[in-house]
DNA sequence: CCGTTCCATGTAATCGATTTCATCCTTGGC
DNA sequence: GCCAAGGATGAAATCGATTACATGGAACGG
């Protein structure tokens, strides 16, 4: 089975001959091993002659390791997941690591299907930002005994570190400003179907509110069916069509954000006059709209290399803990002038 | 050497003894080959009873094929090659293979790392969206044999099929477009030191111009310093200080483009009333500012399934031809409504 | 001067699969 | 009833590295 290109790939065989010395010498020179200075030099140049690199897959299927991370991401063309993967991809490089990126285009099924790849290439370990909640092929991953950390979302079922931003003390800021800035009926756009995600940030919001005496009532609860722009605006519309309309919007996702925006632009409205608004995840993008976006930003390189340290704790056997960084708010024009409220 | 995590991989010995026949039963059972009815079900209930999936490394070693495709993109945070990314990956699984994305950061250097490393993986091949121009790891991945596809942008001296959009219908449509609406003074804004993309463009749009008598002098051609949003802002500014500014501006990449916007803003400069703005790749994000902008759009996901294809001709031992596919012109409201100018 | 130690090196086992080749059994034709 | 053919299966080679173990020579202490 003679590869297609007619590759010319030398093997430490062919050194060793030229080296005149076993293939064994030739490993210990490129390992660091013990060879004396002269023997050291003729691998070295013979190396150097036929341009030789170490077949990595031969490498790995004695050492078992493969030298690879894999990274499941929920979504590739969200700029909050696509900063996450870019931070994750340094700190792994950084480390000697390279990366395997799968997919999941949030669709359970896939993920499963690329957790089943990763674990069959025998990936040193597994990052997972997870699409849905339950997972069948996640339990598997930790009975295979595959280093797993959870990043961005944590999973009920599955015992394993989680590296995630917390987003109490952004909120409680967040509900603060809106407060000082007299907004009396906010509402929040979350996603859809109950995800832990959701459902946490949607409770800290509540709780942050409650203590400047400002109710988050379940109507203005909008649930989307997809974490997209469409979704976005179409329960954006729904919140505007309210018979008490919200004055003060938090989208819990950049995309739906984007989608908010449209139905507001579409109907006329202005931010902030008619209705603040507010974006979980501070990508670069809101900078430049007109308003700027008050965002929720979190610490999305500080999570892609905590990540990747945490994993590679547990590729070193130990047990570490998950990991909490805190999100901070980044107030910007579309909530108001701050001035204009004291 | 036992694997950290006390993992408990079985292997193909196990399910031979299970299902107590050889390894070699075994082996082509799972890919289908000779065995009898009843010798197969009894392997395929081992298999199922002891969770046993093939070790792919090994596989990879015997085989010489890893079932793994190489992506090396040019800036992971930019959305168009996100776009592209996805695309790829998407096409690549749906044939069955991985992906492994290399990010070069746009630095040579370390796109240089990322090949050799990718070679070192034995991938099957290799699609790279080349930062800078020459590289020597690039020719060194001809010379393994490694199958091997350029994307989006060419190399002078490599030779390897070339998967790119073709922006020549395009940016006739635009030079049109922008005579018809009246605007008389063009810029551009084009990549730093003379890079084949950027050249392309240069020249492309400035014939198209001169169709319609409107030149574009050398002092409206601004070059970046880099990539990024800021070498885009600083050469907007430096346009707008012209004795005679531009009336119309091309931003030949998408962070430049949001560079651009950001200092006519800043300057209380209208769009499209005070100056017309062009965007190259037409970038979701690009549908929902104010004005929406018009764009010339690549095929990008069209792009990255022709890539996967093309590469995996070359994997077949054939010889593929560059692929050429037209990008088009998407006109929005930020050169002007169409009407106004009949 | 001899025996122990140590170091550089070579030989061969090993990782987990695929695949060639040999073997054995069945089947069928004459 | 015998021989050829063919199909299922097993034993062993193989992919390209690492590494445990064996070996041989130099250095060194007593």
């Amino acid at each position: 089975m003679e590869r297609a290109g007619g590759g010319l790939m030398t093997n430490i065989k062919d050194v060793a001959e030229r080296a005149g010395v076993s293939v064994a010498t030739v490993s210990r020179v490129l390992n660091g091993r013990s060879p004396v200075a002269e023997t050291r030099e003729r691998v070295l140049a013979a190396v150097r002659e036929l341009g030789y690199r170490p077949n990595n897959v031969a490498r790995a299927l004695r050492t078992a390791r493969t030298g690879a991370l894999g990274l499941i991401i929920s979504d590739l063309t969200n700029p909050f997941f696509t900063e996450l993967a870019d931070a994750v991809e340094d700190a792994a490089r950084s480390l000697g690591y390279s990366l395997v990126i799968g997919n999941a285009g949030e669709r359970p099924d896939q993920q499963d299907d690329y957790i089943r790849t990763l674990l069959d290439r025998r990936i040193d370990g597994l990052l997972v930002s997870s699409a849905g909640t339950g997972s069948a092929m996640l339990s598997e991953a930790v009975a295979s005994g595959t280093p797993l950390v959870l990043l961005d979302r944590t999973v009920p079922g599955i015992d394993a570190p989680c590296v995630r931003a917390d987003g109490h003390g952004a909120l409680t800021d967040l509900a603060a400003h809106l407060a000082a800035l007299g907004r009396r009926r906010p509402a929040i756009i979350v996603a859809p179907g109950g995800t832990p995600t959701g459902d946490e940030r949607l409770e800290l919001f509540r709780t942050a509110l409650a203590a400047h005496g400002i109710a988050l009532p379940d109507e203005r609860v909008g649930a989307t069916l997809d974490l997209q722009h469409t979704g976005g605006r179409r329960v954006m519309s729904d919140l505007l069509d309210l018979p008490e309309p919200p004055d003060a919007v938090l989208a819990t996702d950049n995309l739906m954000a984007l989608g908010a925006m449209d139905e507001l632009r579409a109907r006329g409205l202005r931010v902030p006059d008619d209705v603040a608004l507010v974006v979980y995840d501070d990508v670069p993008w809101f900078r430049h709209t007109d308003p700027p976006l008050t965002a929720i930003a979190q610490p999305t390189r500080d999570l892609g290399r905590a990540a990747v340290h945490t994993l590679l704790e547990c590729v070193e056997g130990r047990r570490p803990d998950s990991v909490l960084l805190p999100a901070r708010l980044v107030p910007r024009r579309s909530c108001g002038e701050s001035r204009a409220a004291d």
